[in-house]
DNA sequence: GACTTTAAGTCAGCCTTGTTGACTTTCCAA
DNA sequence: TTGGAAAGTCAACAAGGCTGACTTAAAGTC
């Protein structure tokens, strides 16, 4: 291997195992702070991180279908359905018929599931914002670059999709 | 809030609620991609992701204490203790009373430990590799000081720690 | 030497959240 | 009218977290 002309003007050094292996436990550490926040909030009220995933997206897209957010959350509809039932009873999100298709049940955050929600996601916002702005604008680009090359096209897909409609 | 003069050159639109939000959606469609690898490998091996944790740290740190390995994992003596007796009696890793202190018990890999650890850690690398290459060493820079500063101060020592030791 | 603390391990039991498989009801569409 | 899609349900199971209580062995302290 000879180390001398650094093709394209760069190094290669950042691809070697070790750097690897840093990218990696980085991951692992800074996933595990990251649910850190909102699985405190979640266990004063008596639910898990399903819950929060769950908010988030019906938030996000109000009027998703039960179809839509088991693709997006990636489960089967047996797992999904226990915490949307909880959900659904304790008030926090409202299923309504579809207007076209009435087989489907378009999903909606009530006023309580909403304050909910917020609460979470400024608790997830807040460690995210401190990281931001820590690390400042070009090193967040290069966050985001990273993340979306690692979650590869189907993830991409789905991350992008949520955004348009 | 004037948008005028953008303080330091730099303008904060990187900070907005909405850049937030993706970063915490491209965090949660991340980690599941960066897993699913090792997850499919461990299947087939009849183990879960806890045993990956425990045999990477492991691997990377040989000789180390369960209380040190305790601590690194942020789980309970009863939660680690089924992992690890499981990849003690198939052989994976060895326990070794220490030496100075005969309470500890210092652990390792054996060959055949080893053997998976380096299928497990291919496959994350290879995809970490991937998204490393595509995205650059800018980016991968990027990628990594907000990682480590979202980690928080005491994630991030024991990140640090791991290394020099 | 007696006492306390630490490291490790164990038993029992509980919870959340994932899985499979089977089956029903409702409704759309060809 | 019939086939398939969307939703929901029951049952059973597994992984991997958790708490609490308790044991054993070794180290450290007074």
């Amino acid at each position: 291997m000879a180390e001398s002309g650094s093709p394209q003007g760069e190094t290669l050094l950042f691809l070697t195992d070790e750097q690897l292996r840093k990218g990696i436990e980085a991951m692992f550490f800074a996933y595990r702070a990251f649910t850190s926040d909102p699985d405190r909030l979640l266990e004063e009220h008596g639910y898990g991180r399903a819950h929060h995933r769950a908010l988030h997206f019906i938030n996000r897209q109000p009027g998703l279908t039960v179809t839509t957010l088991l693709a997006v959350l990636g489960v089967t509809k047996q797992s999904l359905n226990r915490v949307l039932r909880t959900l659904i009873e304790d008030g926090l999100v409202e299923s309504r018929v579809g207007r076209r298709d009435k087989r489907e049940r378009r999903l909606h955050l009530t006023e309580k599931g909403a304050a909910l929600e917020r609460a979470l996601s400024e608790a997830q916002r807040g460690r995210m914002r401190a990281a931001y702005r820590a690390a400042g604008p070009q090193a967040v680009a290069g966050f985001r670059q990273v993340l979306e090359a690692m979650m590869g096209p189907d993830l991409h897909k789905l991350y992008q999709t949520m955004k348009e409609e």
